[in-house]
DNA sequence: CGAGACGTTGAAGGTCTTCAAAAGCGGTGG
DNA sequence: CCACCGCTTTTGAAGACCTTCAACGTCTCG
């Protein structure tokens, strides 16, 4: 590996492992001195708030480690997980910083982040990280619009099928830096029932029913407490009734 | 009113009633100029298909007049609306113009246009037009997590509560270019139910059984066969479970 | 070991769907 | 004008699926 450090000014940021997939993807020399500055790593234990709906999040920036949850809930307590963040993935909202989501770290988290309002005037002059964002957060969208056809219309089987096929490709993603482009052998399970229930629609108990229906049926096998292994990936899919997009979106 | 083509350069766009909400919103004159030239007017019967999922888009633009559905389809038939646009919303992905969506006009529709490849050529120039892209595709994007909830969480009661609600404050957001804040008096539905089934995530039957029921607890006054109107718009809400955001997103 | 959180399984119940039929509305043509 | 046809909508009855309630099992950690 080589040296980068020599120069004695490049920044940390030049190091980073999502250089390449992250927000900061296409931003230039500059960008990434600017960025550099207003730099802060925050840490969060695995199941702790990171904002309540109506706070004010005063810093956007990248998952580095863990997993992140956005969720809505309803007075009564029932909730919807909107969407996960997985490392790499953007943090935030430009332009409004009152967040109307409930954030967890589902896991212990690691996020790089940036002032809120020193990132928005850095948008401001760089048309190359505001495009890049621009990408990110529509990327975002078509992945909500397929989360919404997978929460109206599909039954509790496909609804656990099509996690499994989101989990199998957006762990590949994270992995993928390497080499192999093969989906990952064992998925590692870091999400309790009820957090799967909430991010699928479901009750707990559909969820633990399915687990157990579809590991009888061959189609996935239990590793360990937290651990699942799809033995055919192609069956998975079939049973989620996606059309398979290669998990462009997803 | 005056007249605003006295100078003779100005382009109609000035005149556009969505010059201070759509897209076009923050765009300075000399990118109002770029955008008339390729301006295209395009017209859509009502139920005709705008494109199939896959295929190219070759325009984005404002939708002028009417009722534009995005919807995702299944091999067995079962379809779930994603999004709908309504007179002064964006239509169209920049970055990407293969739509995943299948795309319909419910109901006869004015779309004004820009080639695609010119839009985004214009995109990377005007700043100000690309903040405000990205501020209209950030508002679909809560737009769309907020239906996740709906799509995930509600009963159909609360589900058709909940798009008459959507509605009132959409219809409203229209016509509030004159004065009055409050909301439409009625309610005209040019959704079947078959459209509304879709965006809900029910069934037709189910959907004209919550009519019925609805109706009969005088929740809702239906006015002819396509007419609606909603005596107490607080208990509507309230039906709908929904947390009163002055219809801020959806 | 015991407490507590998480997970599984069973039985009963409710909600939405499915299947089926009839009614309402709108257009066409005799 | 009215009979007729197609399409949408409504309504009913039966059934499927998911939820609810409840009990038990399992894992972790002080």
């Amino acid at each position: 590996m080589r040296n980068l450090s020599v120069a004695g000014v490049l920044p940390a940021c030049a190091l980073c492992q999502f250089r390449s997939t992250g927000i900061c993807a296409l931003s230039g020399e500059r960008e990434l001195v600017q960025l550099e500055k207003g730099k802060i790593l925050k840490r969060y234990s695995a199941g702790s708030t990171i904002a309540y709906p109506g706070d004010t999040l005063k810093h956007v920036g990248t998952v580095m480690v863990g997993l992140v949850s956005l969720s809505r809930v309803m007075q009564d307590g029932r909730r919807q997980t909107v969407g996960l963040l997985h490392p790499g993935d953007f943090l935030g909202r430009p332009g409004r910083s009152v967040t109307p989501f409930l954030v967890e770290a589902l896991s212990e988290t690691e996020f790089c982040s940036f002032d809120h309002k020193a990132f928005e005037h850095l948008l401001a002059d760089a048309p190359e990280l505001h495009s890049r964002l621009t990408d990110v957060m529509l990327d975002e969208l078509d992945a909500a619009r397929k989360w919404m056809k997978i929460l109206g219309r599909k039954s509790a089987r496909e609804k656990l099928c099509s996690f499994f096929v989101y989990l199998a490709y957006r762990l590949n993603r994270q992995s993928m830096r390497a080499s192999d482009r093969s989906l990952p052998d064992i998925i590692h399970l870091t999400m309790t029932r009820e957090q799967i229930a909430d991010f699928l629609g479901l009750r707990i108990e559909t969820v633990s029913r399915q687990f157990s229906r579809l590991a009888q049926e061959g189609l996935i096998e239990p590793v360990g407490r937290h651990g699942l292994r799809l033995p055919d990936f192609r069956a998975v899919l079939e049973a989620a009734d996606e059309d398979d997009d290669g998990g462009m979106i997803c």
